[in-house]
DNA sequence: CCAAAAGTGTTAACCCTACACCCATGT
DNA sequence: ACATGGGTGTAGGGTTAACACTTTTGG
């Protein structure tokens, strides 16, 4: 199938010759961010924020607050080349050759949006013929947790911003089935690892945690069980310290313990599954 | 870095050329099976076992079935050419321009061994600019379930043979570290998928299943608890047959049930962590 | 005063672990 | 007979899910 489109002519600048097909190898960063901006507006005009977010998703309106969208983020950037130029897409780009994959994810993402990733994790591989319509291009792409939300475009980018995960515009390449395979794997390795640190603020409530994980999941959970699981997980500190700019009562404010890397979600051992969970969990 | 090795010269059949440097994609397939043949032996002489064990490793002796070593198998051929010539490696190879990775994974697992994978995963990829010595090559590991254990040596290897996992021999390239990473992706795995059905024959026992555990997760379980345990997720027939050839009771045996597939691992909504199995499991 | 969020405890159901006895079978 | 592996059940402890009232705070 088509894929060496550039034939070599004599004289040709520094053309790349080799003996068997090549592939093009990529690094793709799908970057989350947590961000429960909006606290969420009176629900009478709920009508016009639906609009709005179908509104965002097509024109890429500026992180509009309207409380309704998940407060997960995924940074975008528009591309400013062709193919598909002026389409949202991930922050990535080519692997340079004395790179390994996460490295140039990283370089890449330094590049376009100026964002450093605290946590990265490759989740699979993109290596259908045609997904790119240039050549044959496999791409490796990672989740990346990040509390920085200062993206600014560059290089390749027209465009950097934040989209709620619920709401995403169409994207460029197979950019769509991606995003589906990296907010599985944030869920998978969720579950062995507590990735938490990277997505919150140094100090926060349970609420903040409990927030994450009802966006993360979809699902909502009882506040009081909710603390008590967290807290027998061994990995948070009790501040003991209280601030807030809310109608109500001050929370406790947490901090993750510094130590507590590379552990499973539940400290104690109840062995649910047979698995050992030690064995699974990434080395942090 | 080094890496396009083969330089063009005029005339030369066939030469590939490119604008930007490009590097070669192979797939390889660590392929499991779960074969407890030998049991276990007089304890007698478990000194000697422990030296068969080295010495299958350097030396690759054809199923040593001295009963101390791990049935869960996995699959090396010796390599017939350079690099690494008659070194002891994983199934696999180039990929083809018009195959995805896991087409080309299919092919040359089939290619080299006759082997069909029932079940693949992939599970991580190694872009080492160095790994391998001709060129830069990315390799997308797969991990493959079979039950199938007549693996015939063709194509590149001279020789294809099933070592216990816990008795490797050295391997070619960074094959060890890829192999340590297809346990720990089985292990994970295992967790959120029912995976037996590909590594157990069509009928088996409680016993055989509980054996298949305690090798991927070298871990020793109490009977009648796993039982228990399996029972509940639902995914078991219970056969009602009997059959065996052993000095003690017959025992019951189980099938898979067939509409069972992309379940989590128990069927109870026990929210042990939070998140919700059902969004993580792969759809089977 | 009121709405909104946070703190706190209890209970019943469920699940997990550990453990002992008996049964069928082949040697 | 006996060793081996398989079938079965239970009691104690721990965990989970469900649930209601009070407190603090800012408006």
């Amino acid at each position: 199938m088509a894929h060496a489109v550039f034939k070599y002519r004599k004289g040709e600048a520094y053309p790349w010759v080799y003996k068997y097909p090549q592939t093009a190898l990529t690094a793709d960063c799908i970057v989350f961010s947590f961000c429960p901006d909006s606290k969420q507006k009176p629900a009478a005009a709920s009508n016009e924020f639906a609009a709005c977010k179908k509104d965002s998703c097509e024109q890429g309106s500026k992180s509009v607050s309207c409380g309704k969208e998940s407060p997960l983020k995924v940074l975008l950037i528009k591309r400013g080349a062709d193919p598909y130029k002026d389409y949202w897409a991930f922050p990535g780009g080519f692997v340079n050759p004395e790179e390994t994959a996460q490295q140039g994810a990283l370089r890449e993402l330094q590049e376009e949006t100026g964002l450093k990733a605290p946590y990265l994790e490759q989740f699979e591989v993109f290596s259908t013929p045609n997904r790119d319509p240039r050549q044959r291009v496999v791409t490796v792409p990672f989740f990346v947790l990040t509390t920085e939300m200062n993206a600014v475009a560059a290089d390749d980018a027209t465009e950097a911003q934040w989209f709620p995960v619920d709401d995403l515009p169409s994207l460029a390449f197979d950019h769509k089935e991606i995003f589906e395979k990296a907010m599985a794997a944030l869920r998978k390795s969720l579950v062995f690892n507590p990735l938490w640190r990277y997505l919150l603020p140094r100090e926060f409530t349970m609420s903040q945690l409990q927030a994450l994980y009802e966006a993360i999941y979809c699902k909502k959970y009882d506040r009081r069980n909710f603390a008590r699981k967290m807290l027998s997980t061994g990995h948070l500190n009790d501040g003991g310290l209280n601030r807030q700019g809310l109608p109500s009562r001050k929370a406790t404010i947490y901090t993750f313990k510094e130590n507590s890397g590379g552990c499973t979600l539940r400290t104690n051992n109840s062995k649910f599954i047979l698995a050992d969970f030690e064995q699974i969990t990434n080395s942090l």
